[in-house]
DNA sequence: CGTTAACTGTGTCTGTCGGACACAGTAAAG
DNA sequence: CTTTACTGTGTCCGACAGACACAGTTAACG
């Protein structure tokens, strides 16, 4: 798994020349996934794109799961650069930069959940984000506890508003909301708190973003203070 | 959906007496998923745990999407009481009782990503999440959001230390830290700020959880002594 | 320059999955 | 006692991931 991530495959030298690239097939991939859904991307979809049998596949790739693995990375591709900023600031457009990536490829809300092998490009996120932090007076543990929140957070809104190709996700955020106040009107007794916080007007697109970011920053802004005093 | 979740279905008069519950079938479906993992549960499977054939499951429930939508809000269940804290230590133990909920049944992890049906015990959790913030100068936009935050990074922390039962998670936490650990050795100058990062030893157990909690609640506080002052 | 060994792409097959559909048995309403 | 609605069941289908054997192709080696 990680030698197909990190590229470390020797090429063969006896045999006919490999017809396709790894890249290749993976960009294939996100391809569909872009526009039809994570679900579509099936070995049989992909071959039938390239044009190639299914089989086929299995000579790059081991297994579905290991395909994914490689296409997120690859979709994710390298963090952009921003020279010359406060830690703060850095740490602000690292999360933008993540949540645009997710809504680029909104798939890859379903296809990176859990522990697993970490890609070249996703390294390069977290190096990124914990370079922000160098020399803020946090540890290395603190460091990486820092972007976890921040890119779970990025996580929790993308996969709030983030419209999935393919309708995995059955609800647009109008029926959504439209469904859960109807229930809530129904059963205001039951949840009063819930009820009264969704009775005020919502505020502009990505409020939830910018908040939680907000708020986080905050929190660590103090630590940060903290340790430097 | 909704009406299955909420268990608005009127009982039917006339014909034979139905042989199952949908909380019965539910439940099976649980006990599944806490042992063999999500991966498991198939229409096929918990129907032989009944036991009853696959297709009678269907007169219960219309498809899977819904009996996992039942089961999880099922299995999240209702939410502790914790009466008598200030704001801060309710939401600390909001939060806690979260990831104890998740690290009963990881699986949950899997089944609630992304935009769906509210079922009762979720609008329950929701709503003593949100109880512990009214009166805190907060508006219901601000309040949601900011258990939207806390409970995000419940489960982004959970996704990480949870060990799913039926190899859906197929990497250990060692497995997972030895591997990126070896990587990261090979390439330590193409991410040198995250390879130095990973050099400090890591703290007790769960630090990331109250690490994150800290923050968010450090910076919760921020905005509330503000807005109060 | 042949021979051989390794590698490629292909076709066939299996088991599992969710789900459609028709059918027989059963129990309550009229 | 008939009708009607509901139950559980058996059969069937298409899609899926993947195992496996096989034929064609190309580079290394004698």
């Amino acid at each position: 798994m990680t030698e197909l991530l990190w590229g470390r495959q020797q090429p063969p030298s006896r045999g006919p020349k490999p017809a396709m690239t790894l890249t290749g097939i993976a960009e294939a991939a996100i391809r569909i996934a872009d526009t039809e859904g994570l679900d579509a991307v099936s070995m049989q979809r992909v071959a039938d794109d390239l044009p190639v049998t299914k089989m086929a596949l299995y000579r790059y790739v081991p297994g579905k799961a290991e395909l994914v693995a490689v296409m997120s990375d690859l979709a994710i591709g390298e963090p952009p650069e921003h020279p010359g900023l406060s830690w703060r600031e850095a740490l602000l457009a690292w999360a933008m930069d993540l949540f645009e990536g997710f809504n680029r490829h909104p798939w890859l809300l379903l296809s990176t959940v859990g522990r697993r092998p970490v890609g070249p490009n996703e390294a390069a996120w977290l190096d990124r984000g914990v370079r922000a932090l160098t020399g803020s007076g946090l540890n290395g543990t603190e460091q990486l506890d820092s972007i976890l929140v921040l890119s779970g957070h990025v996580r929790t809104i993308a996969l709030q508003t983030a419209t999935m190709p393919g309708g995995r996700q059955g609800l647009t955020e109008e029926a959504f909301t439209a469904s859960f106040a109807g229930i809530l009107a129904a059963e205001a007794d039951r949840f009063p708190s819930l009820a009264a916080a969704l009775r005020t007007p919502s505020g502009q697109e990505n409020q939830g973003l910018a908040f939680g970011l907000d708020r986080i920053l905050d929190g660590l802004e103090l630590l940060i203070s903290a340790r430097n005093a």
